[in-house]
DNA sequence: GTCGAATTGACAATATATTGTCAATTGTTT
DNA sequence: AAACAATTGACAATATATTGTCAATTCGAC
């Protein structure tokens, strides 16, 4: 296979992956909008979760890769629904916690097992197999992208 | 493997395709940004150069999954700052046709090398035939997910 | 050809995202 | 502890995206 060839299936990966990104957002809001959520707003409640713990608006950002802004206007959005509420942080005056609420750890339970039923659906009749070796492939992928961006800024 | 475990990889798999989608725009908007161009405009223009002819501002946006709306206002800039122009249709009298001038080709070919260079390092180190069993993974993912959307609507 | 449905660009209204600034706070260095 | 850099939430300004509406146009059924 010619380095060309090469470039050509790993830019048609990259092409796959804006299109994957977009559909599985799509499903994303389809799954929680009976809830009044969205992607966005279901992935800082998911942050949360994950950490098990607390988390500080910049630390979902860091975490999540988005801006403190759009995540401090989610959460805000979030505490006004009832999902999380926002607590004093002893090591921090200012930096108050996130957390979520019994409704917010309810919706989420509820909502994972929508997800696992979708990602069910998703991988009918794919092998376990393929399926992490493409994971595998796609982590080395971003590992070299981000030497990439290291090395260029 | 049960399939609690097929599930947690093909859900890996989804988290890890939001981050290469994020990482995957970024190294766009750096590889453009010596242009004026960003990630969204290189869509755009791709798309007329991939069609190999002038499109309609709605054929861009239902090739690219944009919104009408989208496409117009970046066409727009993209006229404003030179890389493309907008022509007659013959076949539709309000529909204008979308197409690249000199700088915009010119641009694009630049682009399009330096875009080959980045997809080289991205893959710097890994199996072609890795490389193209996770893309045909992925696209039967998006295959099976397009089902899934189907139905439940 | 005529009628009705679908498409299209323009425009507006709203929602969301990005970027920069500020003062309060925290952590680090000395 | 004093000075300084980094972090944080709040706010503002701008940019971008989404959604809905409208009239002009095109297409299809008949």
């Amino acid at each position: 296979m010619t380095q060309y060839q090469k470039n050509k299936q790993l830019t048609d990966l990259v092409l796959e992956v804006f299109q994957l990104n977009g559909q599985f957002l799509q499903a994303g809001d389809r799954l929680t909008r009976p809830f009044g959520l969205t992607s966005a707003r279901w992935q800082v409640m998911g942050a949360v979760y994950l950490a098990g713990q607390p988390l500080t608006v910049a630390q979902i950002g860091r975490r999540m890769g988005l801006s403190r802004q759009a995540v401090q206007r989610i959460a805000n959005d979030l505490e006004k629904l009832g999902f999380c509420s926002f607590a004093p942080n002893p090591d921090h005056a200012r930096a108050k916690l996130v957390l979520l609420t019994d409704k917010g750890q309810d919706t989420l339970t509820t909502l994972n097992r929508a997800q696992e039923q979708w990602v069910t659906e998703l991988g009918k009749g794919l092998d376990e197999k393929a399926i992490s070796n493409a994971l595998t492939l796609l982590r080395q992928v971003g590992h070299n992208n981000m030497t990439i961006e290291k090395d260029t800024e």
